[in-house]
DNA sequence: TATGAATGAGACTTCATTCAT
DNA sequence: GATGAATGAAGTCTCATTCAT
């Protein structure tokens, strides 16, 4: 097979090791998935997949750092400004259920810290982006919440704001989780589940603006 | 030293490997953590480590049904079928915390399915028992719960029930793998944050009850 | 094959992996042997061969010991405290041709020095007999000629004979190396030739006792 | 930075490479040296760096020729044909302290063979060069310790000139290497001690051939 | 000629597992 | 049951060397 001229070759490298990795990683968890294992399944030889990644943990990075990229994309893409807070709230939770769809390895990103040693910082562009990225999500649910908590202290705001995404989270996980033994017990389809899961959280929300805010309805 | 007496010993040795295991998942992740490492740390030489469990995940799930069991204990030992509501809520969710601090790497177990390949669970035993008491855990919750929820179905209680144990799961997790952040961010201690999420969800439970069965108050 | 039983065993794959060993630094070079060909050729495992030496310094340290130890008993084996000076002197240069011979790899050592990190020494037990040993040696070489230089110094004794041993290990080494060579040259063999130039280096020892103790016959 | 004519740029790579080689053969030995590190160090890609030379050995047989057309160098200026034998011994020795100062590495060199299969030396022109600048220092030396000694067969000064050679060689070895221990024992300096050394070797010398060719004195 | 990328082979090392005692 | 030694398989990583550009 010919090779690919020069300057794509490497990114298609990039790419395929990626995707082989996510594929790997899914099935056999990362733990369980060698080196060995990406280049046999890749077809690219050894020393080329460390000339691209020098271990397993640099290509996990680099998954999150995906991850995290398209977390912000579709926070972004299906938020709006002047939007109905209900309506943004319900686009940021299916968001991050489409996140765990397409990053079920990452998922857990969203509740996690990054590695951060001061030194790994520095030393790691990959993991430095990851965490500004993960800066720049948080930025843009307190952009998206924080305007209808026009009497709260921004302190208030973050606390729920991360209350809530912590709530979101756990809720996805155990529902895509166990959606076959919810199915079983509650009849209910995961998505009609969460759909109703969400709404609670809503209205969590909702009253806790309303007590701070007075009976002034939300939109 | 003398020789213990052979129950005993074999006892001993359970034990001594469960906690060094325990310690080097903890330390290492259970990935990076080898029999060759557990051996070396228990001075326990590996023919006799694989005389007691056959393999690294026989070990895993000694301390998965070690956690289990534990959960289920401080959950009967902290709620009270005649107790105000409130106070068994808050009872669940800070005995979830101290499941956390104490097996952390099980923590996750509240969420996760256990792989339940139906061979699986038929030949071994330990699973069978983490799966059953995973059971007893749900059982109760529903006992504490349900009673409350006179005029919903079962289903409708357990889905409320289950939707509100993953909030609770992912609250605990973000709250404590990023209480440095937030205290940073809101001036919060750790457990004072955890004390306001806990109360907004339990206001959560309290109106999705409320829109169900009226004025009447609970409690 | 049937295992050996146990206390010879761990000695007898010792020794088949050093001679092993020897046999093809010998061969290829030092550089040029890996683990992988000693295990080949041994028919020891990897793993065993790791369990026995964790590298191939570690090899090469105890070929370097045991030949250390090989010089010191030939060295002391063949001269003796009583003898004519001269016998002494030709026994000592006849030895360490036997030495070269048994072990060409570690010739150098004689002129080397240890790699002597003062941590090195500490940690590495086999090289700290290496220098040890090469201590004795130094001593019984003072002792077997430092008797006839009464009139010098230590230090001045210790000086001529380092000076000899040097000229004895550089005649060796040329003559061995280039017996060809000098045996078409000068038609000699390679130990007529040895004998002569051990005889000039005698002669100088003699005449540098001389100059210093006077007519006074040696002897 | 613009480039280099063609001509002057591939001397100009072989000359980085020669020196970054030697650097590196001598931190690291020639064994532990990788084209690797030298293409990292030269900055030159590794096709290139095989462009110039197609294997390490070819470059250490580079290496070896400029070092013995540099003893061959030193020997020729620092001797007269007309000097007094002392004089010329002397400057010998002294010359050969300094080529192993510059050429630590192809100090041994002098005592060994160049690997002579016919077969190599016929395709080998680096090994060739070697081999004849080899034979020319050995010219060279018969033709300046030769002339004094007219009663000898040339086989005998070749004899009597190759074992002081060795003895030189051994004698420089053992004080350069152990110049800290010969400090500490004995109190000299490296250069005194060599001094001493140098001196004795020539009194041999003069000795062997004043048995030869009776009283009349040398010079 | 110079280069970045690719590669097969193989080095070193560790692991899970099994014997003979 | 407990142990030290043994083992085959596999993992991580590096090297010398070769292409296509």
């Amino acid at each position: 097979m010919a090779r690919k001229k020069e300057p794509e070759r490497a990114e298609f490298n990039r790419t395929r090791i990626l995707e082989t990795a996510k594929k790997l990683f899914l099935q056999n968890g990362v733990g369980q998935t060698s080196m060995e294992d990406i280049a046999r399944e890749t077809h690219i030889c050894k020393a080329t997949l460390y000339a691209c990644y020098s271990n397993r943990d640099a290509i996990r990075d680099d998954i999150s750092l995906e991850a995290m990229r398209y977390l912000y994309q579709i926070l972004t893409e299906s938020t709006h400004a002047g939007a109905a807070i209900r309506d943004n709230f319900m686009a940021v939770c299916w968001a991050l259920l489409r996140f765990k769809e397409k990053y079920p390895l990452s998922f857990q990103l969203i509740v996690e810290n990054i590695r951060v040693d001061d030194a790994a910082l520095d030393e790691n562009a990959t993991l430095r982006e990851i965490y500004e990225t993960g800066e720049n999500v948080n930025a843009l649910l307190l952009e998206i919440f924080g305007a209808v908590y026009p009497n709260q202290s921004r302190e208030e705001v973050i606390g729920t704001v991360f209350g809530l995404w912590g709530s979101i989270y756990g809720l996805i996980s155990i529902t895509d989780n166990k959606a076959a033994y919810i199915q079983k017990a509650t009849g209910k389809s995961r998505d009609e589940f969460l759909q109703n899961g969400f709404g609670r959280l809503y209205r969590q929300m909702e009253s806790s603006m309303a007590g701070l805010i007075g009976k002034r309805g939300l939109q």
